[in-house]
DNA sequence: GACGAAAGCTAACGCCGTTATATAATGTAG
DNA sequence: CTACATTATATAACGGCGTTAGCTTTCGTC
């Protein structure tokens, strides 16, 4: 009879229902300043049943976050059909400063912080359909190699980290810092296109 | 009598213990990581004690960073002899990563967190002595003005942040990913150097 | 019908930041 | 010299945290 699988699929949805509450409050809250117990009360359970689904609460953030490079990954992926590979890079860099200013939370936990991401169940690293860091070192590796790039720029590593840590710091500056006083930045999305635009024209031959 | 005097000194010594303290603790075990008792049994007083001096936990990591602030502002002020804008502008960039990576954690707690610090009794906002990022403004400012860059970078905060946050990006990264086996950031000192002159190639005529 | 696994519960442990309150030291005003 | 005010410490506690030990309930399986 079909009551074992019944069982199964009850587990899978509590273990969703968590996993949609915590996120929620993730990332309303952020991380540190969501419980446990404000992750249980939200599902009407008690705090102890979630760990019966998951290792701790390091678990739920680390498993959001493998969902959330994936997504990231596909939404990529959806950009492979752009023949020219630097025009592919310009829309690899258009479509994850659009995510990062709109998910700043998500985008706080995935880059911002500090807990490594378990490779073994995760996203395969080095697939670009599954891997959004391996995805736009490919892009690069075509365009060096279509002599796109002046003949120093030979690394796709190198070119790869360049490109993402220029966008990356515009994200995650406007992230921590955009609503101090101190440094004014707004319009991080047009800072960001002249960004690509003149890291594109310094590495064009 | 001088004995008033002596007891707002101990007083200001006490305080400069609990600093102390803290800053190893903080840069040691990270700022989440370390606890009011942990600071007080460094120093052999009871958690209480420290609230006689600071606020709250808050107040000792934002008085930290105002210090660290004011200390980046001056190691740039020490590179404003140098002449040429342009030149200038790559030496800054040199000693801020060389600052990130030699004090990663200190650079977490300035940069990638979000607590805004307070600006009323800190360095001063805007002035280039005390304050880091106005002396990045002013240099890029300067380079504008002595029309180094092509035409259409003419505003001095996007160009300034732009070059700011592809370092920050590269060290940020380094931080918050350096051990994750997903992305391979060796050599960020050699990749900080190559963007460098990527931008600058990128902005100039 | 007994057994065992799964999934929930209550209660508690040892931390945490913070505070109410007490106390001792010491400078100051009458 | 004494009374008071201020300062710097201490003790004890509050409410919250992540987590765990141990119990109960549910329910499929032998």
């Amino acid at each position: 009879m079909g009551s074992a699988e019944r069982r199964r699929r009850e587990s899978k949805e509590t273990r969703q229902r968590i996993l949609d509450a915590a996120r929620d409050l993730f990332v309303r809250k952020g991380y540190d300043a969501t419980s446990m117990r404000a992750i249980a009360d939200r599902i009407e359970y008690t705090p102890t049943a979630i760990y019966h689904h998951f290792d701790n609460k390091e678990a739920l953030i680390s498993e959001l976050c493998r969902r959330d490079f994936l997504a990231l990954a596909g939404a990529f992926q959806r950009l492979a059909e752009i023949q020219d590979p630097v025009e592919r890079i310009h829309r690899l860099g258009e479509a994850y400063v659009e995510f990062g200013l709109e998910n700043p939370k998500h985008y706080q936990l995935m880059f911002m912080a500090a807990h490594r991401h378990d490779h073994s169940t995760g996203p395969v690293k080095g697939d670009p359909g599954e891997d959004a860091y391996a995805f736009l070192r490919q892009t690069v590796a075509e365009a060096i190699d279509g002599g796109r790039f002046r003949p120093e720029f030979d690394d796709a590593d190198q070119v790869a980290q360049m490109l993402w840590a220029a966008l990356h710091g515009l994200i995650s500056l406007k992230i921590a810092k955009g609503e101090d006083p101190w440094v004014d930045m707004e319009d991080v999305r047009v800072t960001a296109a002249r960004a690509r635009q003149v890291l594109m024209r310094g590495l064009s031959r």
